[in-house]
DNA sequence: CTTTTTTGCGGAAACGTTTTCGGCTTAAAA
DNA sequence: TTTTAAGCCGAAAACGTTTCCGCAAAAAAG
């Protein structure tokens, strides 16, 4: 089966490709009775116009780059599902790349997609980036970028989040309102933006509550080989905390396992709420309290607001903070 | 910042684009001199390629498509993730769609990617898709076909896959050897090739041990609204199963919310054993023994074998059935 | 000192589209 | 009858590369 192009047909039918290339896109300079003709053929021939060629021509790809830490996270995973979902929709592409959460990675990618094989990202920031400038770079050359969750507060570009302050502070008044006097907060990058508001949330619940909050109510757990120990030695310790939030799903787990190997008593002794996606948490024993983030709706307004951007021609101002409200869904591991 | 292309830089160096472009790629035919004024050049400029211009050209485009039914899904996530470590290792793109299982959005995906946007695929079918025209198309255009878990049989493409026959009759084996007497196996869409053989795996492992296996011991469950009320109907009958063995992830919560509604314990009513990458399998209660696949592993190889197959380069004829051990994890959900 | 080979490079075609420009008919308007 | 307009289409340029072909000068061989 040779592969046929727009030549082809035009040969076909004794006319020129210029006219085949407008039938195809029912242009109003040619004939109904052509744009029948060349339609029939094209649909015969099984024609497939060739991407790259008419993305090199009017300098548009019809593609987007996702780039984002990892995607075995149910997170990220839904948000991408999201994503595709609006892109299909759209007849858009999706070129997906995963930083690992590494700041060179993350940069070699972005500076990769300069060049022209996308219209625009969306990106979710890796947890060890700090400066911008390849951020600052991408869009110079003239890529739309739209972040979301990890985002870049300096840049005017749009960006989709979960109101991080607020779901963290109700989750910690439900914890102090289930009895936890001496919550601790554990974390991880506290320098993202996500975690940097989960944090102040956290804090603010607190001193609202008039808790003495002290520095070390709140921990940040980069490394993931020592969390376990460093959670043990804290549960063990004197002044040991009554309940835990986590701002972040990976590390939802631990404090079940470091319960488990020194007999606390879940939730009698200890109190605990994550922020998470897991599909598992209503299974977990005791059933874990979660911060959902509407993860499938953050990738669907993420596209969506990419794609308005791309097609001007929708006129209005384009959001550019668009805040998802997550849900505190309350299940065993928190109650009294 | 103007974009800088070839044209330019051989404008601002007085030669030809054509000595631009073969000193960028480090051609014997330019002179060391050339090469080091091009390339300082080009640095300076940040000058980046256009892709899609040489694509167009070379009829090669590094890039890869990757065809699966959903990433919400550790097993997916994780091949997925295999799949983009190996693909940047070798500067490939990855275009990823999700076929939500659905076989028309599968014919219509592979479809679109016949026309040269991708150099090769990375494939795991639609659970609903029977008939295979819209493949041998893809392969019939030209396009390198790598299969993985739900594979089709009847091509010569390469294939990897978990040894579902064994892993299968060791796990119902497993609960044989606990004490189940009546196992049921629960399953999905038997058509497709892993399930099936997982099936024919129990079934084995109940004549084998002589237990007297009958039609309703193996349940297929494709339907998420009934699979709750179904199973709980199975385990309140008199003659009810007391050992369950689920082929698929997405079935693996269920019997614990049933028998969380009934009252049956498990493990001492009954025993479980499930497929599954779930990272959350050992902080259920009980915590879940599991058939686990490599998942990472299956990415990592069937990127490899697709790139092996690209570059035709590296000799030897290409490993077509790459056969992937699983192994079984028992944990408490199984046991006595 | 001539002939051949090698080295280093430029011109132009090619990849498959879209789009600009222009031209030719025929019908409508003047 | 002449002018204008409308309708329909073709030739060629353009997008940014790579590569085929050819050619001059220098080096090697004779």
């Amino acid at each position: 089966m040779a592969k046929i192009d727009i030549k082809g047909l035009a040969r076909e039918l004794n006319i020129s490709a210029s006219t085949v290339s407008r039938a195809l896109r029912d242009s109003h300079e040619i004939s109904k009775a052509t744009i029948d003709k060349v339609k029939a053929l094209a649909e015969k021939l099984n024609y497939q116009p060739h991407p790259y060629a008419g993305s090199l021509r009017k300098n548009k790809t019809k593609t987007i780059g996702i780039v984002v830490p990892e995607v075995s996270n149910n997170f990220f995973a839904k948000v991408f599902s999201g994503i595709e979902v609006v892109a299909q929709e759209n007849n858009y592409h999706a070129l997906i790349y995963l930083t690992h959460d590494d700041y060179d990675k993350e940069k070699s990618i972005l500076r990769h997609l300069e060049s022209g094989r996308v219209d625009g990202v969306i990106l979710s920031i890796a947890s060890n980036t700090v400066d911008h400038q390849h951020i600052e770079a991408l869009i110079e050359a003239g890529i739309q970028v739209v972040f979301f969750d990890r985002i870049g507060e300096s840049f005017s570009s749009t960006k989709i989040t979960t109101d991080d302050y607020n779901s963290a502070y109700k989750a910690t008044v439900h914890l102090i309102e289930q009895g936890c006097k001496k919550p601790l907060h554990i974390t991880r990058f506290l320098h993202q933006t996500n975690t940097k508001y989960r944090k102040k949330g956290f804090v603010q619940a607190c001193k609202d509550y008039h808790l003495p909050i002290a520095d070390n109510w709140v921990l940040e757990l980069n490394d993931n080989v020592v969390v376990e120990s460093t959670l043990a030695d804290i549960l063990k310790s004197k002044d040991k905390p009554d309940g835990i939030f986590s701002a972040v799903e990976t590390l939802s787990l631990y404090p079940y396992k470091v319960c488990k190997d020194l007999g606390i008593k879940m939730p009698e002794q200890l109190k605990f709420v994550s922020f998470s996606n897991m599909d598992a948490a209503s299974f977990l024993v005791p059933a874990l309290t979660t911060v959902t983030q509407p993860a499938f709706e953050i990738g669907k307004a993420a596209a969506a607001s990419l794609f308005q951007l791309l097609e001007k021609k929708k006129r209005g101002v384009p959001i550019i903070d668009n805040i998802f409200p997550s849900t505190l869904i309350v299940r065993e591991s928190s109650l009294k």
